[in-house]
RNA sequence: GGGGUCUUAGCUCAGCUGGGAGAGCAUCUGCCUUACAAGCAGAGGGUCAUAGGUUCGAGCCCUAUAGGCCCCACCA
């Protein structure tokens, strides 16, 4: 064994571990018939992007569910890869282009892509990297691209398929249209935001009345040029005769109907609403049902696009200020009225969205949402916490179809095929040589590319090999749990569940477990903008992955978010510090002790109880651990170890370490390191760095607590009459402190301590923890008698159950503070005497309530009144 | 407008199937006790948002109210 530094050093071992594990092939999984699969998918990240809180979080909780499963004996899969983020990459690669003045056009389709390859040539495994600093143990031998070939094949395969299918359809209908990066986004794309605007009420002069108007109100203004009718309730009184009358649109030479459709509130504005087919929404349906021509005033930037006005090529913003001054000088602006509204904007770059009808290509979702909510509903998939399957079920019913095409290059390119001469559209794997339908040779791909989640949607089972059946699919999909943040619901799980059951036929997880986001110290969200962000290897760096990964799963439960503090990283900086302190001390004393292995016969008193103890542990945290609550089975190995193992345990057995007989220092080094190493299991999933090097040298001829058995709970280490007898004896202790503390004893200043119990078997107990009692206690001398024999009339004295510790103190009596502390006993015991008598003297309680909990409240009221009496006699004694 | 979620110690949060309120940090008092001062021992601090209800029993279940946060939504 040999001999530790002093402090816990994180960043001179860390790196050298995970280059072990690494090389020793531990995080690798094969297919393997003796052993139950158990997966995990990593949520791809970004190739444009770096570790942040979040993805340390996401892949903290990934990593301690992979090592607690591998080490329970499952070939454990915890499958990497990254993301080719379609968007988002070719944006960042144009700006990089831009700077160097080169234009994406320029460059043209092919040599951009080439621009864009050799990015994720250099930024695509940066995350990576920093993945392993964290200590994430996926299987990196199997690390995939969205964009790879298998990938790719999968995206080709599915989409041909749901063609054929008639799930997948072009189609002219309204779609998000982001300016600025020129593409078509979906509806999950555009967050609403409100926005303080204005309410435009505008006239429109009915065609030959000279003098009468419409009076319509609009946040739009530009928009007025694409109108094509203006529509009211077929129920409103007020508006019954003009319906099928024809208005003048002002700033234009058009003439457009006044129609009547029941989508227009009445109590709203002015009643009457414009309608634009070309650029709302619901306009586009009102069209629909009216037959109205659809005017596209719009260029893809956004500028007016109507030739011969005088607005033709303004930007939007613009034109409406231009059109506002324009109908103000006409007298047809009415009134501007101040008016909060909600904005669409596009979630990546901010810029408002604008309506607008394209040709798109659509994944119809009517029938695969089906199924998705049935697994839900049956139970078959699982959220953690529950409540998340409401927001999956929310966005699931009512979903409307998916726009799936992209104006970018940067993605998977449609397999669709059009013929320039005949209009064919063929949908293939490969560029068909001439039409099917007319044989022509002049055939060409769609433009377009597919949205990026398309592709993340089938990552469950694309990175496995599928659409071929291989043997890693085979064996390890469906796979097991989801890790991810309730943002990404939406985008993400529930494409991969219907396109997991539409394409497999089975749900790719079980469970979803959700987390919530990582907030800086005043919680607000982190982002670049605020600069407020905290670099997560910044955090390695000083304090340790150990001690990052900790903080971010202690005293958070699932689904809730959480504050950033540097305080938790260094509470769980020193916990680390701790065990690597208390193994420290242990393999010092391991050094000195005989090696003969101990048997449980030979074992003391406090060994059984620690024993015990860890042994309960063992089960709690592995109940825990199975119910996804990482947070509360920290806590409790936490505890364990730092209150029981090191503040109680090891200061118990110190006695014995120095005494001269060597059974009694064999059985307490046996169980010092016996409960060590089994503490270090259950932690090595949360803190897989300290643990595996403590491991390490405490035993020289084990390899790595990597591959090491998960503890189990055992019956012959459970020792319940143990249990009982140290914590009487911790009681005691706790009463001697409390003593010597109100009356400002220093450690130093030893006494004797009398325990008198009339009870054997309490002073059994005592005699038995006689020389650890002694030092914990202070003791320079324990006496353990029947009666008060001997004792001082002014010993200062304290109330345990059974028992009373006497310690004459011949110069630091203090009666009247032995006195308040009687009386303080006195109040709490009555007031726990009141609830255990209001519970049992109640009839309906004794008559209903679980006999158990009855037993254990009787139990309470002996022990209680047995103390109660005690407290009296004492104060009686005393003269009170 | 609909839905969700939260309100627990000075601060940040745990509290698993209802059965005597917990942690970390902060505060106060003692300790450099031969693993650890990144530590040890002790202490103070909470009508668990409010009002009802169910129950033998409610921080936990139900209803309403107030406040905070989040998500969804086509009100021009």
């Amino acid at each position: 064994m040999k001999e530790l530094e002093k402090t816990y050093n994180p960043s001179a071992i860390e790196q050298k571990l995970y280059e072990k594990w690494l090389n020793k092939k531990y995080f690798h999984a094969e297919p393997n018939p003796d052993k139950k699969p158990f997966t995990i998918v990593m949520p791809p990240p970004n190739i444009t992007g770096q570790l942040h809180m979040g993805h340390a979080l996401d892949n903290t909780m990934q990593d301690i569910l992979t090592r607690y499963k591998r080490m329970q004996g499952y070939e454990a899969l915890w499958q990497p890869g990254t993301d080719h983020a379609a968007i988002a990459t070719e944006v960042k690669v144009i700006e990089s282009l831009k700077k160097q003045g080169i234009e994406k056009t320029d460059l043209g389709r092919d040599g951009f892509l080439e621009k864009c390859w050799d990015w994720r040539k250099e930024y695509g495994g940066k995350i990576i990297n920093q993945l392993h600093k964290l200590g994430s143990s996926a299987d990196w031998d199997r690390e995939r691209f969205t964009m790879d070939e298998g990938c790719s094949e999968a995206v080709e395969d599915v989409f041909i398929k749901l063609y054929k299918k008639g799930y997948i359809y072009k189609g002219s209908r309204i779609i998000n249209w982001c300016p600025v990066c020129q593409t078509s986004i979906s509806d999950a794309e555009v967050n609403h935001e409100d926005q303080n605007g204005f309410f435009w009420h505008i006239n429109y002069p009915i065609c030959g009345e000279e003098g009468r108007f419409v009076e319509i109100a609009t946040t739009r203004p530009e928009t007025l040029l694409g109108d094509t009718a203006v529509a009211v309730n077929p129920e409103d009184e007020r508006y019954q005769d003009l319906i099928g009358k024809m208005l003048k649109l002002p700033l234009t030479d058009r003439e457009i109907p006044v129609i009547a459709d029941s989508y227009v509130d009445k109590e709203f504005g002015t009643g009457c609403v414009k309608i634009t087919p070309a650029h709302d929404p619901n306009d586009f349906e009102v069209g629909k049902r009216h037959n109205l021509p659809e005017i596209n005033i719009m260029n893809d930037d956004a500028a007016i696009n109507l030739p011969g006005s005088k607005y033709h090529g303004m930007d939007r913003y613009e034109a409406r200020k231009a059109m506002v001054e324009d109908l103000e000088r006409l007298g047809l602006l009415v009134k501007t009225v101040p008016h909060a509204h909600a904005v669409g904007i596009h979630d990546r770059c901010k810029t408002t969205v604008e309506p607008m009808i394209k040709p798109q290509w659509f994944v119809k979702m009517e029938e695969m949402a089906k199924p998705a909510i049935e697994a839900l509903k049956t139970g078959e998939l699982k959220f953690v916490p529950e409540s998340f399957g409401k927001t999956y079920l929310h966005w699931l019913v009512g979903i409307r179809d998916w726009c799936i095409s992209r104006q970018l290059w940067w993605g998977h390119r449609i397999p669709a095929y059009y013929c320039q001469e005949c209009g064919e559209i063929t949908v293939a794997a490969q560029k068909p040589e001439t039409c099917p339908k007319c044989g022509c040779r002049h055939v060409i791909q769609d433009e377009d590319t597919l949205d990026t989640w398309f592709s993340s949607a089938l990552w469950p089972f694309s990175t496995l090999g599928w659409p071929k059946q291989t043997e890693d699919f085979e064996y390890f999909y469906p796979t097991d749990v989801l890790v991810t943040g309730y943002d990404i619901i939406f985008f993400w799980v529930i494409r991969m569940v219907f396109s997991g059951i539409e394409q497999t036929g089975k749900i790719p997880f079980h469970t979803v477990l959700i987390h919530g986001l990582v907030r800086d110290s005043q919680g607000r969200k982190m982002s670049k903008s605020l600069g407020n962000g905290i670099d997560p290897l910044e955090v390695i760096d000083k304090y340790g992955a150990d001690a990052l990964r900790m903080t971010l799963i202690t005293g958070n439960a699932p689904g809730n978010d959480m504050r950033f503090y540097w305080e938790r990283v260094e509470n769980s900086r020193n916990f680390a510090n701790k065990i690597w302190n208390a193994s420290r001390f242990i393999m010092m004393n391991a050094e000195k002790a005989p090696k003969a292995d101990a048997e449980l016969k030979d074992l003391a008193m406090e060994d059984k109880w620690i024993l015990s103890k860890a042994n309960a542990l063992a089960k709690e945290v592995t109940d825990n651990l199975e119910r996804y609550e990482l947070g509360i089975a920290l806590q409790k190995v936490y505890d364990f170890v730092w209150e029981e193992f090191c503040d109680w345990y090891i200061e118990m057995v110190k006695p014995r370490l120095w005494s001269s007989e060597d059974a009694a220092k064999a059985a307490a080094v046996w169980t010092l390191k016996t409960v060590l190493i089994q503490s270090l299991k259950l932690l090595h999933p949360y803190i897989p760095f300290v643990t595996e090097e403590i491991f390490c040298n405490l035993q020289e001829d084990e390899e790595s607590i990597m591959i090491s058995s998960w503890p189990q709970y055992r019956n012959e280490w459970n020792f319940p009459e143990e249990e009982y007898a140290v914590e009487t004896m911790k009681e005691a202790v706790r009463a001697i402190r409390n003593v010597r503390s109100s009356m400002n004893v220093p450690p130093s200043k030893k006494a004797r301590v009398y325990v008198v119990s009339e009870k054997e078997e309490i002073l059994d107990i005592f005699k038995n923890g006689m020389a650890f009692f002694a030092a914990l206690g202070y003791a320079s001398q324990v006496v353990i008698q029947k009666d008060k024999t001997g004792i001082a009339e002014d010993a200062v004295s304290a109330v345990i159950h059974q028992a009373n510790i006497y310690m004459p103190f011949a110069e630091l009596v203090d009666m009247e503070k032995e006195v308040e502390r009687l009386r303080k006993e006195e109040e709490r015991l009555e007031k726990e005497l009141a609830r255990v008598n209001g519970m049992l003297n109640n009839e309906k309680f004794v008559s209903k309530a679980p006999e158990a909990k009855i037993a254990q409240e009787r139990e309470k009221r002996a022990k209680y009144s047995q103390m109660m009496e005690q407290v009296k006699e004492r104060l009686a004694q005393l003269g009170q």
